[in-house]
DNA sequence: CATGTCACG
DNA sequence: ACGTACGTGACATGA
């Protein structure tokens, strides 16, 4: 084996040096190894996995096995070859355990292939789509790709990996005593639960079972099926279906509710309680999620190992997750999230006046829109008017259809047709821009963001040789991409920006988590306001001038030592 | 390993 | 006549 520290002796200075380039496959995974020796490389200059994920998102596997044997018609070097495959009787070896010998032929294929993986894909990326006449003329053209889908990967993806590597080397501290307390305490309330519920059933059963739970409630409790599940058209027991049974006038209706609450608490419990305090790294007592930049079909990021993307916040019960997130100790945490960006983006793309002017004046847009579908003055909208509106919006986000409104309403049919209808009348910018981005579509094959990231569709799936059902989902998902897709472009940039001036700056405060809309921060208390105006600013107005947007972004920033406890700083 | 369910934006 | 909104990841169960 070799020795760490004469090893990494040699390496620091070339992988220190910006002016030395570096590729690798899955390159983030490099940097937050080196950075936990307490190296820092520097010159990331690409990496193949990204650029596949750029030409083929949603589509297939960018793993360096699936590359090599498409681009390269090679067969690498399985890893189980070395370190074993996972079974009960071996375990599965660290690289460290492997004769170098052994590791150093495989690493070299493994460098090899990544190399020559990242020339011809980046080639791709740069011959994607057409150039303008000007690019052609620009000198750098010869060596950079200057496409839009070469300019994504060279001034987006690829610096963003080093932010990303920094989220997940820098982790988020957890307080795990708090997270005991409650574990404690809804084990409690399960208990409790559970016996109400076996007195209610007349014996005790596995709860969690489906199956034995489809057998007390449908056939010895005797309650009327709601619905069947997709796949294999078993009684369904989801949430939706126990708040039917709850409410029935049936002796055996207060089952439902108190599964309802087992399952809630249980949840809660297994996902969160139990399994965070389990997951922070003992050296550095935080807790390190994977920021997974090649993994959506829209652009997003996904988060993994543990998803903190998914920390409970709409319900009282998992608030108290919430708090067990903290700042390093006597510092605080800093929380700026954007206000309604995909509906920003969608006023920005169809250009419609009235929506822009909503937006441009700062207005409560759910409740603006609703004046103008019920016909009432702003100021004259009531809840229930707003709601609709709110639901109507995510709908049109989504590529709404009068089955789904009508459902998330509790209304008919018809009544949500009659919605969608004078949605669309009152903004039919709204739906030119829909018509449009689905006939491009059907020509292209293909949908782009506003930084021209693509996501590939079945040109066939949008025509009328399709079934309904196929070309409904596929003009969903076509019409959802370009905001869902753009809103990730914009997150993107401003983590760039946010991220660029902390170092300039020289600041203590460190980024934790990205959260689609939502950047979380640690800082100092003694440059909370600095921090605040830092964010504000690079999170706005360069942002809204990079992409010409038509429309201006707001954040809403809050601080607080929890990240349930924070309050509203300002808003910009 | 598939299925159903549910946590988030 | 259409089982009915977009995008994720993790858990328990039962093969």
């Amino acid at each position: 084996m070799l020795d760490a520290e004469a090893t990494l002796a040699r390496l620091r200075p070339i992988l220190e040096d910006p002016s030395v380039a570096k590729v690798n496959q899955n390159i983030k995974y490099d940097l937050v190894v080196l950075r936990g020796h307490g190296l820092r490389p520097r010159g990331v200059a690409g990496d193949p996995m990204v650029a596949d994920y750029l030409l083929h998102a949603g589509e297939r596997s960018h793993s360096l096995e699936e590359l090599a044997r498409r681009y390269l018609n090679h067969s690498v070097i399985p890893i189980t070859e070395l370190i074993g495959k996972k079974s009960r009787k071996t375990p599965q070896l660290s690289m460290d355990q492997v004769p170098t010998t052994r590791v150093a032929v495989y690493a070299g294929e493994d460098a090899d292939v990544a190399w020559r993986l990242c020339e011809l894909l980046e080639a791709q990326l740069a011959s994607a789509g057409a150039l303008a006449p000007q690019d052609l003329q620009a000198p750098e053209a010869l060596t950079q790709p200057r496409s839009p889908l070469g300019q994504l990967y060279t001034d987006v993806e690829v610096p963003l990996i080093e932010v990303l590597a920094e989220l997940e080397y820098n982790g988020i501290r957890l307080d795990i005593p708090l997270l005991r307390r409650l574990s404690a305490e809804m084990g409690q309330q399960l208990a409790a639960i559970e016996k109400e519920i076996y007195d209610l059933a007349g014996h005790p059963f596995n709860i969690g079972s489906l199956v034995q739970l489809r057998q007390v409630l449908f056939e010895e409790v005797k309650l009327p099926v709601q619905g069947r599940t997709d796949i294999t058209g078993a009684a369904s027991t989801d949430q939706e279906t126990l708040e039917k049974l709850a409410v029935l006038d049936h002796p055996g209706a207060a089952l439902p509710r108190k599964i309802l609450q087992h399952r809630r608490l249980a949840k809660l419990k297994s996902t969160y309680v139990d399994a965070l305090p389990e997951m922070v790294n003992p050296k550095t007592g935080r807790i390190h999620t994977a920021f997974n930049q090649t993994v959506t079909a829209t652009g997003r990021l996904s988060s993994s190992d543990p998803n903190l993307q998914n920390i409970p916040v709409r319900r009282e019960e998992g608030q108290q997750i919430r708090q067990a997130f903290v700042p390093a100790e006597g510092w605080l945490l800093l929380t700026a999230d954007y206000s309604q960006i995909e509906l920003r983006l969608l006023a920005h793309f169809c250009g419609d006046a009235e929506l822009r002017r909503a937006f441009a004046e700062e207005r409560d847009i759910h409740a603006a829109v609703a004046a103008q579908i019920f016909g009432v003055p702003e100021d004259q909208v009531n809840a229930e008017q707003r709601r609709m509106a709110k639901t109507v919006h995510f709908g049109v986000i989504y590529g709404i259809s009068p089955g789904g409104l009508a459902q998330r309403l509790q209304i008919s049919r018809d009544e949500a047709a009659k919605f969608i209808d004078s949605y669309f009348a009152r903004y039919p910018k709204v739906q030119e821009y829909q018509d449009q981005l689905l006939q491009n579509c059907r020509t292209t094959g293909y949908v782009t963001t506003i930084l021209g990231r693509r996501r590939q569709f079945d040109r066939d799936a949008l025509r009328a040789n399709s079934t309904y059902q196929q070309r409904n989902t596929a003009e969903r998902e076509a019409i959802n991409m370009a905001v869902q897709g753009s809103a990730a472009d914009v997150i993107k940039l401003a983590m760039l920006n946010v991220y660029r001036r902390l170092q300039r700056e020289r600041r203590q405060a460190r980024l934790l988590l990205q959260i689609h809309d939502e950047l979380v921060l640690e800082t100092p208390p003694e440059e909370l306001d600095a921090l605040a105006e830092l964010v504000r600013q690079e999170m706005t107005t360069p942002v809204q001038k990079t992409l010409g947007l038509h429309v201006p972004l707001r954040i809403d920033l809050a601080f607080g030592p929890n990240w349930l406890d924070v309050k509203e700083l300002s808003s910009a």
